[in-house]
RNA sequence: CCGGGUGUGGCGCAGCUGGUAGCGCGCUUGACUGGGGGUCAAGAGGCCGCAAGUUCAAGUCUUGUCACUCGGACCA
């Protein structure tokens, strides 16, 4: 097995176990683009007149997911390599994410707390895997002002050390346990090559350290955190995903199991999306973290921890996403509807807007009026890049009709509806448009997945088409 | 870290064998428009990455340097 797998890690294919019997085969290597179409596309837009032409989906998909990131306004780059400004729109998206997940944790009795930014170099030294896996791409700050620290610090890339640390000095007795604490924060990993949201060297998370009792208690704590994951990724960003378990040489440095969500791509291949690792007491012992049991006995805690990043937001991208730009599942969506006014200078058609504006907003649905003296067409365009899922044009035929035209951002259909039942309209579309959203990823990773018998099969398939396998000859 | 490429208005680029900087988009103002990226007119905006050198003269040539980028290596 040791050998099959050093094979699969030189082609850059991630292996992980599905919780089955069956392993999977995914391709995951960080998209990189490429310079050849940037040209050609650019020569078409200016042929074309278009203002932000994009790379079409099939030509060069790496290119494709630059120009989303960047045309629908998700983030700038900033002076520092593999750091980027979030924009006002693609933060909006994070803190969608953010308010979801934490509503799901707190249901789920998690705490929030927050730890320092910077790790002491002993104590990132405690645990002899965690540091080998993590010294390579840390940032060190060496100077307070102009004075040499003492010791030098770390940035952290993960938090583990830290919340160890504080676990030692608050953990006595089992009637303390579980500790179930999460962060929201940021870290740094000095990544060689970076891709926005992908692979940066600082983005935004959240990671989840609990303490248990049991050895059971813990597993059973990591399982629940992926099935949580699971649930927030396709009940609410619309995105299939697979369960599964990491190989010992992708999982977590310091960790016992890692276990993953890994959704499918629109061109096939893998993204890892969020993780939940099992450390049994190996961190507990290196950090000597202690309880007095029921039994009177000392003991050391069980211990987990799992985390969903800003790459989740790439995930959302790349699943969805189509040559017209960003889709957004309504969940997360800044703007669920947008209303474009046509010949807003006649009398009533602003008012109309408005109204109707008001109509959805009170009706809890997040909407947006565009009246600025852009032309209908570029704010049609505008806002599909920007993957708004429902337009809503109102004009001077319409008002006088009591109609309004309803356009779908995931197929393009239009449609005349009443104004009189606007809401319920929006309502049931939003639902139906996500439901669609869904089905289509499906429909994708199914076309993408593939069954092979014997080890062979699957060596010469990987090299035919990128997607997903399953093999059974791995018990 | 190794190799290739690129640095010129906000963005994308042109600028040949040296002669003192131009195009498209965007931006500003106004008018006409408006149901798929509108039209016209008038404007604003540049130490040509940085430093040194060659020259009467450097965006252009030479050297150095910095940054970015692509590929490789490295990387949960």
């Amino acid at each position: 097995m040791a050998k099959k797998l050093s094979f699969f890690a030189r082609l850059s294919y991630g292996v992980f176990f599905f919780l089955s019997k069956y392993i999977i085969i995914a391709k995951t290597t960080i998209y990189k683009a490429e310079n050849a179409a940037r040209k050609d596309v650019e020569q078409m837009s200016k042929d074309k007149k278009l203002v932000e032409a994009i790379t079409p989906i099939n030509e060069d998909f790496a290119r494709w997911y630059t120009d989303i990131v960047k045309n629908a306004e998700l983030i700038d780059y900033s002076s520092v390599k593999g750091c980027v400004v979030l924009r006002p729109y693609g933060y909006a998206i994070w803190e969608n994410v953010q308010r979801i997940l934490d509503g799901m944790f707190k249901e789920l009795g998690h705490e929030n707390v927050y730890m320092p930014m910077f790790i002491p170099e002993s104590l990132l030294q405690k645990e002899k895997d965690h540091v080998e896996g993590f010294a390579p791409e840390v940032a060190w700050v060496t100077h307070g002002g102009t004075e040499p620290l003492a010791e030098r610090m770390c940035v952290r890339p993960t938090s583990e050390t830290l919340f160890c640390e504080h676990y030692a000095h608050i953990i006595q007795s089992y009637r303390d346990l579980p500790k179930l604490y999460n962060q929201w924060c940021s870290v740094v990993r000095w990544e060689k090559t970076t891709r926005p949201f992908l692979r940066s060297r600082e983005f935004l998370w959240q990671e989840g350290h609990t303490m248990h009792e049991t050895s059971e208690e813990a597993v059973a704590e990591t399982t629940r955190m992926l099935e949580c994951y699971r649930e927030f990724a396709e009940d609410y960003l619309m995105m299939p995903v697979v369960c599964g378990r990491k190989t010992d040489s992708e999982k977590f440095a310091g960790a016992e199991a890692t276990y993953t969500i890994e959704a499918m791509m629109h061109d096939g291949k893998a993204l890892q999306s969020g993780t939940s690792h099992y450390f049994g007491d190996g961190f507990a012992k290196a950090f000597d973290i202690t309880f007095t049991a029921r039994d009177n006995t000392l003991q050391h805690p069980f211990q987990t921890s799992w985390g969903v990043s800003t790459r989740i937001i790439g995930a959302i991208i790349m699943t969805h996403g189509d040559d017209n730009g960003l889709i957004l599942p309504p969940a997360v969506a800044p703007i669920q509807v947008v209303i474009t006014p046509v010949a807003q200078h006649k009398e009533g058609v602003l008012e109309a807007a408005a109204a109707l504006k008001k109509r959805l907003k009170d009706a809890g649905i997040r909407v947006l009026c565009d009246d600025t003296d852009n032309s209908p067409g570029w704010k049609f365009a505008q806002y599909e890049m920007k993957g708004v899922p429902i337009r809503l044009e109102i004009g001077p035929r319409d008002i006088e009709s009591g109609n309004c035209v309803l356009v779908r951002r995931d197929n393009g259909a239009k449609e005349v509806v009443a104004l009189a039942d606007i809401e319920s309209t929006v309502h049931t579309q939003l639902d139906e448009l996500a439901k669609a959203l869904f089905e289509r990823a499906l429909n994708n990773r199914a076309q993408r997945s593939f069954t092979c018998a014997t080890y062979g099969e699957l060596e010469k398939a990987v090299e035919k088409d990128v997607g997903f396998y399953k093999t059974a000859w791995c018990g």
